[in-house]
Formats: C-alpha cells, structure tokens, sequence
DNA sequence: ATAAAGTCCGTACCCCACTACGGAGTCAAG
DNA sequence: CTTGACTCCGTAGTGGGGTACGGACTTTAT
C-alpha cells in the first residue's frame, strides 16, 4: 500500500486531480479517511479503479453505469449483482456486434481504397443499418 | 426517391425533427434545396445517413469523427480517405479489445455469481487494466 | 376561406462530464 | 518560521449533444 497523494493519483491514472475530485463527489471513488487536519492518502487500487472508469468510458458507458459496475466489483448482493451483470452483458454484446461491423466496412474500405482508386461507394453507412433486407439497387 | 417531410425523416430514423435540424447545422446532413417558398424533401438515403450516424455514436464516435466517416462515405480524395478510415480502423480495434475485456469480465462474473453465493471479488476492474504485469496478490 | 397540422428558422435552455478558480489550510525544504 | 508547492472544498464556467419554444409561413382537409 503505497501512499500517493492526490495529485499523483491523477497523474499515475492519467486524468486531473479535479477529475478526481469530481468522481469523489459522484460516488465513483470513495474518498479515504482525512488525518485530522492533514491530506488524504491513496493507493494502487485506487489508480486502478480510476483507469477503469476511463476505459469503460471509452467503450461508451455513462458515469452512472460504471457506477453500477463498480458496486458489483465491490460485492454486492449477489442475485442483484448477477441482474446487473446479466444486463450489462447484454448491452456490450450489442455493442461488439455494432463495433464488429464497423470494422469490417472500415477493413474493407481500406481495402477498396488500395484496389480501385477513384470513386469508391463504400460500404460503411450499410454496415450499421438494423438489418433492413437490402435488395440490389 | 420516395419524398419524405422532415418529421417523417426524423420518425423513420428514430429521432426527433429537432435532431434533424441540428445535424443539417453541424453539417452531418445537407438540407435538400427548398422549392422557393416551399418545403424541403427527404428520401431514404438522408434515413439511411441518420441511422448511421446514431449507431456510430453509439459505440463511442463523436459527432466530429461521424463527420469525417460520412465524408469517406461521399466519396472524397482517395487516399486522404483511407489515412482516415485506417485511423478509425485502430480506434476501433482498440476499442473492441477493451469491449471484449469486458464482455468477458461480465460473463465470468455472471458464472462465479451462480457457483458462489456471497462475497465475489470479481475480475471487471482486472479487465481493463493497460496490461500492467498482474502478479499473483 | 379558414382551421389544423406541419415547416422553417432563430434563439434559448438542458444534461453530462468535466475544468477552472479562489481562499484557507498543510507540508517539506532551507 | 517563512516560502512555495500542494491539498481541501465550494462554487462557477465550459463544451458536446441535443431539446424546447415561438412567430411567420405553407400545406391539407373541409
């Protein structure tokens, strides 16, 4: 258990101490005892915990979804926790098919690209239409 | 070509006419040309772009980057397109690996919550860590 | 001809996720 | 025991992505 201070906290986790901050105030990071007048100490879990909010923010979740997942880290009840989970699992699967798909219409434009230079009608915007059934124009 | 209002563009992409119109402003969408006096037209390839620009946002692109998606879409300088379109391709595939992490994560949370009943330290944080040599606590 | 519904366009407002600021307190080095 | 960097805490401001509103105009139905 190393100490860092807060600052180094945000730096080791790549984000500012007001982010920090902020997450403290919403519930995302519990903010450790205060020493009577002194500064408040953090570790590595907590470093952790932070870089796992970015991630999951990258990959699209709102601060009030990465707080539920958080609570299931932190051992929840588990017949609630597997409800979330289950949930969750869910909308990331939705997500990979999406994501999956963009990556091929990329794959293939890049593709495309190098073959025929010119005009290329890409594949792009029907590779994320809900699957309507796309007869030959 | 069906000819469609603007709120029924907006209906059929599953937005609101206010959305339309702020995506014309950003330039997501190029408002058709209005017959002096009259009323501009819409037809489902103006659906098809809105539903694409949804689901891009979705998996975590922002309304810059659909932009420059849509603009590879149009057809532009071939090999400005591509230099974009692999740019993409790396965000995506990083994205897809910490989505991956997740779904993996969610599932084996899932499993352990139905094996073990109460405390499970589950491995969701572990997941997107930036592959920090995890040794054994 | 007129009422109801829809369009057009500008401007204002809203929520989310930060980011900045400012004044008081704390700590580490000289 | 002062100086300078940092912490603490509250409050205010910012940028992205919309949403709401309102007055003038157009279209459709009767």
């Amino acid at each position: 258990m190393q100490a860092l201070t807060i600052s180094r906290l945000a730096r080791e986790a790549g984000v500012n101490v007001e982010t920090i901050r902020f997450y403290q105030r919403r519930g995302l990071l519990t903010e450790p005892p205060k020493p009577l007048g002194g500064i408040r100490r953090y570790d590595q879990t907590d470093v952790a915990r932070v870089q796992f909010i970015k991630a999951a923010q990258r990959i699209g979740f709102t601060l009030d979804e990465i707080a539920q997942l958080l609570e299931l880290d932190d051992g929840l009840h588990c017949s609630q926790a597997r409800a979330i989970a289950e949930h969750k699992l869910e909308v990331v699967r939705e997500r990979l098919v999406d994501l999956q798909r963009i990556e091929t219409a990329l794959a293939q434009l890049v593709g495309r690209c190098e073959a025929s230079r010119g005009k290329v009608k890409c594949p792009l915007i029907d590779a994320l239409q809900p699957s309507i059934a796309n007869s030959p124009g």
